[in-house]
DNA sequence: GAAATCATTTGCCATTTGGCAAAAAGTGTT
DNA sequence: AACACTTTTTGCCAAATGGCAAATGATTTC
C-alpha cells in the first residue's frame, strides 16, 4: 500500500483520513502470467495499481496479428480509459506479462472517491494527462525510425523490462517480426 | 467565435456571462502558411483554436530529418501542452500548413479563466484527455502497418486534409519517404 | 532425466522500402 | 509566353525487412 500512496502523493496532497478512506476502498489482486486484467469485448470496471509485475495492452488487427500497444510496469496505474469512462466495450486486452501483484478499485468505489474526496479529481487528472502524454511520446517516434533504432529506443524507455518478457512481445510492440528482431539483437552486441 | 463555443459547449455547460468573459479574453490571430504558432526552444505561452486552416506539430530528429507528429484541423484547440503547462522550452514546432485563422488566449488570461470560471477546469480537462487519447489512437497503429496501410489509415483519419497539404508532410507523418509515398499513391488508384 | 512444450535463432529467398538524381508536372511572376 | 521555383513522379539499384521452415536452445512436466 505504501507504493500506491508514494505514487499518488507525487501528484497532490491528501490528509491521513483521506488516505485511509481511499485505502479502505481498495482490494488486492494477484494475476498469473498471461491472465487478463481487462478484455476486448467487455467493459473495464476496474482501476489497478501495479505493485509488482508487468502488464501489456494488446489487440488483434484485421489480419489476426497480435499487436502490443504498450507495456506498463510496477508503480503505475492501469485502466482501459475509454472503456472505463464511457462504459463501452473495449477493443483491447490488458494482460499480465509476468505474475502481478495489484491494488484494485472497483468502478463504483472509484467514482465514489471522486465525489467524496476534495482534490482527488485534480490528482487523477494529473496522473491521467501525464500517462497519456507519455504514451504519445513513447510510441509516436517509432513510426519514423528503422527497426534497429526502434529497438534501441525500447531499451531506453523500458530498461527493466527487456529480460522479463518474451521477444515476441517486444517485436509486436515495435512493429517488427520476431525473426527480424532476433537478427537485430544479434547485430547490436 | 461561434465555432469556438460550439466546440467548447460539447464538453460542458457555461452561462452567457461566462461565455462573454471567456470571449473577452480572446484575441484573433492570422497565420500565413509556414509561419509558426510556437517554436522549438521557446516556451509556448498561447492556447489557440483553429477557426480555419491546418496546423502541424513537427520536430527534427538527430539526423536532421523533419518529422510530423500530427496534423490539427479546424475546430480544434492547439497548445504545446508540456511546454505551456510546465513553462519549459518546447522541442517541437507548431506550424501553419495552410493560411490559418485562429482565436488565441495568452497564458495569463487562460490561467485566470481557470481560476475564475467554475467548471472551466473540468471542461478543459475533458478536452485535453480526449485530444491526447485521439493522438495515441491515431499514431500508435501506424507502427505495426506497412506503408500502404499507413497511407490508407491517414486518408481515413484526415479525409479533408489530403489535398490541402504537400506530399512531403504526409510522408514525414507516416514515416515513409516522399518517393515511396508517391509510388504507393500511384498503385492505389 | 527424458519427453514434451515453448521460445529463439538461423538459412534461404521474396518483397518492400530507401537513396539518389533526373525528368516531369504544377505554380506564380513578370 | 517565358522564366524561375517548387512539388511530384520516375528509373535504377542497394539495403532493410518479411515469410516460412527447420534447427537450436530453454523450460516445464511427468
Amino acid at each position: 500500500m505504501k507504493e500506491l500512496f508514494d505514487f499518488i502523493l507525487r501528484f497532490g496532497n491528501l490528509n491521513p483520513q483521506q488516505i485511509d478512506f481511499i485505502a479502505g476502498k481498495s482490494i488486492t489482486l494477484e494475476l498469473k502470467k498471461d491472465e487478463y486484467f481487462s478484455e476486448a469485448g467487455k467493459i473495464a470496471r476496474q482501476v489497478g495499481f501495479i505493485v509488482d509485475g508487468i502488464l501489456r495492452v494488446c489487440y488483434y488487427n484485421n489480419q489476426g496479428e497480435e499487436i502490443t500497444k504498450y507495456f506498463i510496469e510496477e508503480n503505475n496505474l492501469v485502466v482501459d480509459l475509454e472503456s472505463f469512462n464511457n462504459e463501452i466495450c473495449s477493443s483491447a486486452y490488458v494482460q499480465a506479462v509476468t505474475d502481478c501483484k495489484m491494488i484494485v478499485f472497483q468502478r463504483k468505489d472509484w467514482l465514489e472517491l471522486l465525489q467524496t474526496i476534495i482534490g482527488w479529481d485534480t490528482i487523477v487528472n494529473k496522473i491521467t494527462t501525464r500517462a497519456l502524454m507519455q504514451k504519445v511520446e513513447r510510441r509516436s517516434p517509432l513510426v519514423s525510425e528503422d527497426a534497429t533504432t526502434r529497438y534501441l529506443k525500447f531499451l531506453e524507455i523500458y530498461p527493466t523490462v527487456v529480460n522479463r518478457i518474451p521477444l515476441s512481445y517486444i517485436a509486436s510492440y515495435l512493429g517488427v517480426t520476431q525473426s527480424s528482431l532476433s537478427r537485430i539483437r544479434k547485430n547490436i552486441r
